[in-house]
RNA sequence: GCCGCCGUAGCUCAGCCUGGAAGAGCGGCAGGCUGUGGACCUGUAGGUCGCGGGUUCAAAUCCCGCCGGCGGCCCCA
């Protein structure tokens, strides 16, 4: 005992049995989502080729990445996320299928990032990728499976903040500025790290006139969706890479409004995200009562499949943060469904009894009753007290007046009563009661 | 990567300021005479006081470094 002990490594956590539960009732919610929706759930390898999520990984999640040789000389690292897995899985096996395509997973990520406060080392990642649609109605649908889980989950009070990364880009483009600037400079915004971004256009030549409209399109923010539009519309109209970005976002938003999902968008045209793969609407979401965490995030990303050598496949997608999620609804203590069932023990009155016991324990779980068998040799007040510690329902209390008469004595421990009876009418009444 | 607070039994912590034989509660285990639990009683195990160094006759206690936890910056999930 007073060896020196392992521990988890830093960042990394053991999950108890309790946080297994919470982890599975977000996890169910997901998946009937997947199921809601036509997503079907796959499953990509932990580890992958580092370039996979090199390429467009952004240049924080770069430096963040659990990254190693493996021993055939690989450059490999633990994904960081798995977007860039669904689209080399969609490469891989998917080409020849009718489009669209919709994917979904459950993942655990890893990144090497100082822990604190919701930010761990390994975390779960649930994700839905719709590919091969570039219509308005694929990034409204990925809005709203978005929405419908915040609001599955109970958040009472939440919003989605929304930017289209094509509008700054569109300028830039028009500019003539580099992409490796462009994603410097959108990796500033990120960071809202304005300033440092304008310095930067200024030493690649960009117009005064070109900087205004920057800093005052990056100033436009609210939920008064239609007044934002127009004055972006105003401020960007000679640049058309720009405007159709805009036309874009319009369309996806007018969509959402007719369509009337009710859901509640904060428009952000100073937003960005770190990841580069993105090429139209970003977004990310947020509970009100706790919105110093995104709780998931999400966007386009028309160009991915192709740079990974598929053909041209548009494809947009959302990832909600599970761990997240359950640190909110923690905070804001809503309820989190755990499983329960009615529990079962079975406890000998003497070893002589044991054989019998593990036979009838069998039986029932022979009708699905959930049993335990009482192994620590405990005499029978030790067994009810922990029985009674531990929860169960029901003891089953088998000594020589029960093996002689072939019958059982079941004690409902909730109400204090016992019965002796067959080991059928057990059951019966195990199973019929709630 | 940077900054702040913290680190004593399985858990929650007291003791540290003002150095002088390691404590409590909970939990665990064992009893409380024969086959009956739930806020009962008794007993008992369990600690290189995070790790390493320094000061001192003497360090859980003072000083330094490291590691770890929590949180902040940054960023994301």
């Amino acid at each position: 005992m007073s060896k020196r002990r392992f521990k988890v490594l830093r960042g990394l956590r053991d999950l108890l049995p309790e946080d297994v539960e919470k982890l599975k009732y977000v996890i169910s919610v997901i998946r009937e989502i997947f199921k809601l929706y036509g997503y079907q759930e796959i499953m990509t390898p932990t580890i992958e080729a580092f370039s996979l999520f090199e390429k467009k990984a952004g240049e924080e999640l770069r430096h963040r990445m659990y990254k190693f040789i493996d021993m055939g000389g690989r450059e490999v690292a633990l994904r960081p996320e798995i977007t860039p897995s669904v689209a080399r899985f969609y490469i891989n096996h998917m080409l020849s299928f009718q489009k669209p395509i919709r994917l979904g997973y459950i993942a655990n990520c890893f990144r090497y990032d100082e822990p604190q406060y919701g930010r761990y080392r390994e975390f779960w990642q649930g994700g839905f990728e719709l590919i091969g649609s570039s219509n308005p109605e694929a990034d409204v649908e990925i809005l709203n499976i978005a929405s419908t889980l915040m609001k599955r989950l109970g958040f009472s009070d939440y919003y989605i903040k929304l930017n289209h990364v094509g509008i700054i880009k569109g300028i830039l483009n028009s500019e003539k500025v580099p992409e490796i600037v462009q994603n410097r400079i959108l990796g500033l915004f990120d960071k809202t790290r304005y300033d440092e971004a304008i310095q930067l256009l200024k030493s690649e030549n960009v117009t005064d006139e070109c900087l205004n409209i920057i800093r005052e399109v990056i100033n436009l923010k609210g939920n008064n969706i239609n007044q934002i539009i127009d004055s972006a519309e105003q401020y960007i109209c000679k640049y058309s890479l720009a405007m159709e970005a805009l036309l874009n976002l319009k369309e996806i938003l007018s969509l959402l409004e007719k369509s009337e999902l009710k859901i509640p968008i904060l428009l952000d045209l100073g937003f960005a995200r770190g990841l580069e793969y993105y090429t139209g609407i970003i977004f990310e979401c947020f509970s009100s009562k706790n919105n110093r965490l995104a709780l998931g995030g999400g966007g386009r990303y028309d160009t991915l499949i192709e740079l990974f050598g598929g053909p041209p496949t548009p494809a947009v997608g959302y990832a909600p943060g599970i761990d997240r999620i359950i640190l909110a609804l923690n905070e804001e203590k809503i309820e989190i469904r755990t499983e329960k069932h009615r529990k079962t023990i079975v406890i000998p009155l003497s070893r002589e009894f044991v054989p019998y016991a593990i036979k009838i324990a069998s039986n029932l779980r022979g009708f699905d009753i959930p049993v335990e068998v009482e192994v620590m040799g405990r005499d029978l007040k030790k067994a009810l007290s922990y029985a009674n510690a531990r929860n169960f329902d029901y003891a089953i209390i088998i000594g020589s007046t029960e093996v002689k008469e072939e019958k059982i004595t079941l004690k409902d421990l909730n109400k204090g009563e016992q019965y002796k009876v067959s080991i059928e009418e057990a059951i019966n009444m195990i199973k019929t009661s709630k």
